[in-house]
DNA sequence: CGCGCTTTGTGAACACGTGCACAACTGCAT
DNA sequence: ATGCAGTTGTGCACGTGTTCACAAAGCGCG
């Protein structure tokens, strides 16, 4: 290894399925296996060999040819890529249904991403408890951002309050948003903005699904995580 | 209008936009607006106005030269093509946190995907009331999807049960599964996933997040929601 | 009616992502 | 040492998606 590495650009499509690697990789870690092929892993993850070699590489050249690939290794060397050697916390804007269920889940937090805070404007939902959380008032939000280090806001709200509660995040430092709302949400150039829009992903399938009358099973694209991070 | 219209195929990456588009469209609506050009509908949506002008073309040409598109004539096509002409009962597998959310959640049902049950394994959770829906045993899946004529599932479970949450859904005769759980299912052919992993986007976030450090603010690609739904 | 303004629809170039196929390389057995 | 079986890393061709740029077309006005 010689002097300082330089920072490699990942393509899109390859940072959005290191994840998957990722949490095949650390459970097979739990299984005692040591060595996995390209093979082996996209099987696991669903994808094609190939395609598993291609994005391995990126990281750079850390199989081990006629052998395979040593998971602790691999686990590290993506970890150490995606930022994941460190927790962030986040905030969660919204202590709604969504907003309660994402506090509550512990998946957040056991994969490195710990809820420092949630918020609503609501009088009324502030001080109730939820995962160990207590609701502020929104009025908080930069108090516990700049506190706590928090670069990742999480948008839980109805429609029609996400974009100032985006506002809101962006204000108190945020550079990172994880957005559930049905909207789509204006920020300044540099912040990220991810969606999720549970609606959407469902009239997808309402449009393979409708489709499959008249014509047949058929197969219907590919099982892929591709979406960028907006500016 | 001649005869019988083709079914052509629509780019993946244009149904995922789809819903995007429907959704302003829906609500430019409700505000009166009779008329939008692509340059307008682009804006909204945070694309590119040719893109929009290409995806509204695999629908036909719906377009007036030099005015735009009629709104309340786009929607109806959108809906028409995304079969969303009819609601589409689900049918969720899970009543725990995230399962609960889902079932309160009205988005759902306002956006045509009743919830038609909701099953868990676990008795203890069965009986209780959910955003009008009463839990039922997940031995009760079939019945629920046949008299109620499902064809989507959602798996809203931990990840070690997703699988076999999957396996009854498929079984049941759900032919199309969103999920919830950060694992990849294995499905027959001719039944499409769809996955939404809350902890692999935060991941992606943290990806772009961590690269900011040194670099300096700067674009980290578009905000697409392009993903496949799996055969 | 004809002219100019506006906006669509789309051909063509480009960028990006995927998958094949194979050379390069490793480890093991003999 | 040498050969062989196995697996990686990658060049290349292909397919998909994006963007530009412009001809074609509608509208309104004089």
């Amino acid at each position: 290894m010689p002097v300082e590495r330089v920072r490699r650009r990942i393509p899109e499509a390859t940072v959005a399925r290191l994840p998957v690697y990722l949490r095949i990789l650390v459970e097979q870690a739990t299984e005692e296996v040591e060595c996995i092929s390209s093979e082996g892993l996209a099987e696991l993850a669903g994808v094609n060999a190939a395609k598993v070699r291609k994005d391995l590489s990126y990281l750079g050249s850390y199989g081990t040819r006629g052998v395979g690939y040593e998971v602790a290794f691999l686990v590290y060397q993506i970890r150490r890529e995606l930022g994941l050697t460190h927790d962030w916390p986040v905030v969660i804007v919204g202590a709604g249904n969504l907003g309660q269920a994402l506090a509550g889940y512990n998946g957040f937090g056991e994969r490195g991403f710990p809820v420092a805070g949630i918020v609503d404007i609501e009088p009324g939902k502030v001080g109730s408890v939820i995962g160990g959380v207590r609701v502020r008032h929104i009025d908080d939000l930069q108090q516990i951002v700049q506190s706590r280090r928090v670069s990742i806001g999480v948008v839980a709200t109805p429609p029609s309050a996400a974009q100032d509660a985006a506002d809101r995040l962006v204000r108190a430092g945020v550079t990172s948003i994880l957005n559930f709302a049905p909207v789509v949400l204006a920020v300044p150039r540099g912040i990220s903005v991810r969606k999720v829009d549970l609606a959407v992903e469902l009239q997808i399938l309402s449009y393979y699904e409708q489709r499959r009358v008249g014509v047949g099973l058929q197969a219907v694209g590919s099982n892929d995580s591709t979406r960028g991070a907006s500016a």
